[in-house]
DNA sequence: TTGTATGCGTTATCAG
DNA sequence: CTGATAACGCATACAA
């Protein structure tokens, strides 16, 4: 604990306090606090007591005056999922704890035309260390050129490397998806049934490659009627389970691009009276708590987004973080895993 | 849109360049930013002209060092529902929207014993306007007298009214429990099973009262061996459905405290083929996303918490959020809502 | 009603 | 390696 924590006259201790008590310049504190180079272990130890006794804390709204910059990561999303925003954010704070950083959060509307605007008028203000730009609003390359075009550092995430690696933390969307459509083929399924996710995002497509990959390699195509539409909700998973289910020929698996829409799918089974996984395997996407929460408790792909939310941290300021926060440049695709639990199993045997 | 968003030099214009421009001092700019009364409505339109020519926006670090206070509300949680914490966010937000504030999060650990320490240097570094305490550390009163030590505004969101009125936003859990339970007794249930929210929550409590609020009116008792212990965690839901749904005379209804207990009800009603709701009723609480996931969907009550984020600001900040925004301080009080669907039917005949 | 001088707590410049 | 002085952009006190 700090022997105090006020300075004289009831106020916090400034640098000026500290320099007066260390008997240096304030310019020296203040090369204390960014750890310059150039400092004898003398003074430096000197001030540092001097700090130590006072409880001095630097007062980030001078240092972000006279830095031009706030110390302020900005994270900006337009996420669907809760579950996900909110594993990201404690990502970012397990990397910044111990740093002088904060954690803005800024939801944004993808809709909105006058979302560049916004964004702008946001960065300017408050302009932050850097922004983290959570999918989908992660594909959007204007917003990546308007953080450039600021001077504010970005890290953008995704389910696939965009083109620039160092501006970007993804998952494997695709192989993961891949792998485990390839265990429901080694489990005797034929008939795969697919639920999309919303047109024009990136991670909807790397989910259907991946799917696709994994049923031509196997010899195996997608019939159109099998193919659903879907936009990541729960609703879009009712109206392609209707779809899919009702069918003389109906499919013995069904991959849906989200867990939402496969807990939708799965509503649908239970009203029909099919039995899942007895009669139909699901799988589903995210690893959400939703699929924890529904019976029979849903097979799906954990996407790893706390520790993205680290790394995302990590590239994004790792001048900020400490010595230890080093990360290699090129390790920034986090693997989604298979996370196996009873939706799914071998087909019944109907030939 | 602004007629140029640079000034002299290239540089963000700042209020020296509008007050050049303007032909005014500085300091008159500075009365028409903090909207002064004292001021011509001539010159006002002058400064407001040039502010507009130059797009000319404040720096808010500035600001922050003369006000010796950041623009910024905090919000504190250690929630453990995302889809609450998030939604609140998006309440706040709505409010703050057109203000010039910003939201800062901060998950903190509401078991650690540096919990205090960790949010007064929080508070001491980012200086912000005013705090949101989230429960359920918003019940934690030390820390309220924290945030009244540093001056720093703050506001509890509770289940319950807490002592202190104006800092206080709170539903009407008691009530809305009160009036479900009634629901099912009306329908004609009489041995009805409780699963508890985790000891210590004021939000457990609560709904506990409600619960037997309405037991007691109708001279019904909750038997001990029908009130099952839960932390609020799908896992304790299985348990408890164990428990309660293994007796030879199980209940015929069953009110969860939050909805993934009931979650885990319904999955263990499914696995025993327990019918839902033609056998068994269940009501949850929270109407979190899972609530409509599951099969049948689930009743439960619906907590106004993106409502409640937006009044929050409105008490928080009234000064920051223009005119419009004043709110009867006498108005703390969101209702939560009974959402019915499809987990509740009359018991079945089995005298 | 408006302007002047000064302060907020820190960092940058540049000389020593 | 260190220090004096001038920014940084805005607000307050007090004068005019």
């Amino acid at each position: 604990m700090a022997a105090q924590t006020r300075g004289p006259g009831g106020r916090q201790p400034t640098i000026n306090d500290v320099a007066a008590l260390a008997g240096v310049s304030k310019k020296t504190v203040s090369r204390v606090i960014n750890r310059s180079e150039f400092l004898t272990e003398k003074t430096r130890a000197a001030v540092e007591k001097a700090i130590e006794q006072l409880g001095f804390v630097p007062n980030p709204q001078a240092r972000a005056l006279a830095f031009r910059r706030n110390f302020l990561i900005a994270l900006l999303h337009d996420n669907p999922n809760a579950q996900t925003v909110l594993n990201f954010q404690r990502g970012v704070l397990d990397a910044i704890k111990d740093s002088d950083l904060a954690l803005l959060v800024r939801p944004v509307d993808r809709g909105s035309d006058k979302l560049l605007d916004d964004v702008r008028t946001f960065l300017e203000k408050q302009r932050p260390i850097g922004a983290m730009l959570l999918p989908p609003i992660s594909e959007n390359d204007e917003l990546a050129a308007l953080c450039e075009d600021l001077g504010v550092r970005y890290v953008r995430i995704g389910s696939a490397p965009l083109d620039d690696a160092k501006h970007c933390i993804s998952s494997n969307d695709r192989e993961v998806v891949a792998a485990a459509v390839r265990g429901l083929i080694a489990l005797g399924h034929r008939r795969i049934g697919f639920v999309r996710g919303p047109a024009g995002f990136r991670s909807a497509a790397e989910r259907e490659k991946g799917f696709l990959e994994a049923l031509a390699e196997a010899g195996l195509t997608l019939p159109p009627e099998l193919n659903a539409p879907g936009n990541y909700r729960y609703a879009a998973g009712i109206e392609a389970g209707e779809a899919l289910l009702a069918r003389a020929d109906p499919p013995t698996a069904i991959f849906c691009s989200n867990d939402e829409m496969a807990a939708g799918v799965l509503s649908v089974a239970h009203g029909k009276g099919i039995k899942v996984p007895a009669e139909l395997s699901i799988i589903g996407f995210d690893d959400s708590p939703t699929a924890t929460h529904i019976w029979p408790a849903l097979s799906t792909v954990r996407w790893p987004i706390r520790e993205m939310g680290a790394r995302a941290a990590q590239i994004l300021v790792p001048d900020f973080l400490g010595p230890g926060a080093k990360v290699d440049d090129e390790d920034n695709v986090l693997p989604s895993t298979l996370v196996e639990r009873q939706s799914v199993a071998p087909p019944p045997d109907r030939l």
